[in-house]
DNA sequence: CGCGATTTGTGCACGCCTTCACAAGCGCCT
DNA sequence: AGGCGCTTGTGAAGGCGTGCACAAATCGCG
């Protein structure tokens, strides 16, 4: 979904598999394994069936199996797959190895919170380094981090080697952020602003908005409520079995 | 994709159509259009052709054109769409005309960022209440809200008939979160917080997983990294080429 | 050592979504 | 009025993703 394009895996002689060329659907799927695994990890459990995972993770089993077979045969038939050995593999996949460093600019409301979010840190993120444009910000200490002037992002970026910039500022600078984060060589960008960021082919957008998870909940519930007010629509409960495992 | 399932429209005697049956791909683009096509009307436009709101909105414009021929037709030939009746039309749809009263659970780091998001404000949402169950955050005031403690939550949802809820807690108490959403009546739940919800089947719910993107992100940092370090590979642009709009 | 229970890995079919390509429709200019 | 250029709306094709159902593989037990 949204601004991306990869694959082809152009040149591919013939030797290393480079890398396993992953559906889009199979990796966005796999954090939420991930965090499912550390959650079974902490319990005890040695190793999960394809059954406990899917629910663990709320998606179907088969769907399950075919993603984890896409990187490689990591699980024991009779048994399930290795906890840890499962882990240690995912992680690597992602990347998340590295403890990747990541920028954040626009100390406002929402990213001030996002520089106090602890889910990064514990998920493989380091944010390193925050920036802003207004002055008035500069200085200010967030979490142990100072916050930067915009205009040091270039010498930042270098000496931290970031290639992850998360954007938070007000829709009218956005684009201008990710022309900055770009000329500083990053390349994946996790945009919160509303709006389209043009960028390089190169370079990977995320985009996140709060206002359209709402808006689709939203016409969710008009739907819903049309169908309540609706001659033949009962009570719109009795819909539509189906389980959320867990 | 994630935790949703609808459709079948059940009973559908004969009378009103009453809902389109949109597909799914095409609501998590109406926002976007919504939100170009509001930026249009402020610049003055009247009309827009599919290609310059596809622009806009960063799609394809023979995927914009399908999209809205599923809600009818409500362009012109030879002219293009005209802006403000595709605005009414999509906020409709949206359910947007009704200015939809929004709940928040957890005045953390994050949840209090969210109390204070002027986006939510202004495309269509009003957040009307603040909730959290540690009694320390009880009676502080946040962007005009003063917090109240999750006990209230029945009453209060039943007297500003709310219908959407937002967990931003700890991961270990959204599940109880959730539980306390939908005994309020809350049928639409938008969360933060890491892990699976179990909710009835006709709540919806949609999550947002801050750490997740980043992983994805870091995924593909780490595959583009591969393909650098590849013999064939060069210097990983001149891979793949794709326009990007605007 | 063999058998049954269990669970993975996957071939296959189906449905959804995207994209192309073009006919139908509309307005404008002459 | 007629023709021309532009733009929508959509039929059809292709690709991707999902889920079923089952063969292959492994373990444990007698």
């Amino acid at each position: 979904m949204s601004q991306h394009r990869h694959g082809s895996t152009p040149g591919e002689a013939g030797g290393v598999p480079a890398f396993p060329d992953l559906p889009e659907a199979t990796i966005a799927r796999l954090p939420e394994y991930l965090r499912a695994l550390h959650h079974l990890a902490e319990t005890g459990a040695e190793t999960v069936s394809s059954e406990g995972l899917a629910a663990a993770a709320g998606v179907n089993s088969a769907k399950l199996r075919k993603d984890l077979s896409h990187l490689g045969s990591y699980g024991t038939r009779g048994v399930g797959y290795d906890v840890t050995l499962l882990v240690d593999q995912i992680e690597y996949i992602l990347g998340l190895d590295k403890n990747r460093a990541v920028c954040l600019v626009g100390v406002g409301n929402l990213g001030h919170a996002l520089a106090g979010y602890a889910g990064f840190a514990s998920r493989g993120f380091r944010v390193v380094a925050l920036f802003d444009a207004d002055p008035k910000k500069v200085g200010e200490r967030i979490n142990g981090l100072t916050v930067q002037h915009i205009d040091e992002l270039d010498r930042v970026a270098a000496e931290e080697s970031i290639a992850i910039g998360v954007i938070a500022t007000p829709p009218g600078t956005a684009q201008a952020v990710a022309d900055a984060l770009v000329a500083a060589g990053v390349t994946s960008i996790l945009n919160f602003a509303p709006g389209v960021l043009a960028v390089p082919p190169n370079v990977d957008v995320r985009k996140v908005d709060l206002a359209i998870e709402l808006q689709i909940l939203s016409f969710h519930e008009h739907r819903k409520a049309s169908l309540t007010a609706l001659p033949g629509g009962r009570t719109a409960e009795a819909d539509n079995q189906e389980a959320v495992g867990s």
